[in-house]
DNA sequence: CAATAAATTAATATTTTCATATATTATACA
DNA sequence: TGTATAATATATGAAAATATTAATTTATTG
């Protein structure tokens, strides 16, 4: 009777992980930036209207959980997106939010 | 150019506050459950393992957030899903999350 | 070496989580 | 009645986690 139901929350465990990236808004918002394509920080900053210290720790955070990859040029450094699937996510997010 | 960005920031806001509450394990959980059909407190404080007060609480936060519904019947109350939507949203990324 | 971009560190503020204790509400039954 | 009990809710606050800021440091280029 509650076989199904235990076996419910497990599964519900996984994605924990990556709800706790998303949730925090700053995290978001630049996984949605990058999600158009590569940028550099202070491109990120200023869309974000922060802190560079903090834009820094958080493309720092979402580096380690694997999410961006970066490149330097010159002075300056790119994030990226390593996967697109972040892309589906928003997507069907929205659609079912309404 | 940055328009198109300034515009995808914008609709990512709108699902922060979606985000913030499925990001804390209990909650998640909660919502797992009853998305299963409708439980009265002790079994959900059962399934969980954790503290009465603590559930009653976040019952409490996913009411206030318009996530529940709940009823009593003599000492007890059952709790359950305002909207099935959530399914969907658990299906969606655990398709996608893999 | 001066200037710029980004990262790191450290300190502080804020939020969230969780526990303890207490209150409420409804029922059962002497 | 009234009081004991079971189920749930609320109030309070400590502890832990997160967010935020400020100051410093590390590259890189010219």
């Amino acid at each position: 009777m509650d076989a199904k139901v235990k076996t419910k929350i497990k599964e519900c465990e996984k994605i924990i992980p990556f709800l706790k990236v998303v949730s925090n808004t700053t995290r978001l918002k630049i996984l949605c930036i990058l999600n158009e394509g590569e940028r550099r920080v202070g491109e990120i900053q200023q869309l974000l209207g922060a802190k560079q210290s903090y834009i820094s720790q958080q493309l720092k955070y979402l580096k380690n959980a694997g999410y961006l990859n970066n490149r330097r040029e010159g002075t300056q450094i790119y994030y990226s997106l390593v996967d697109p699937k972040f892309s589906k996510i928003l997507k069907a997010l929205k659609d079912i939010l309404g």
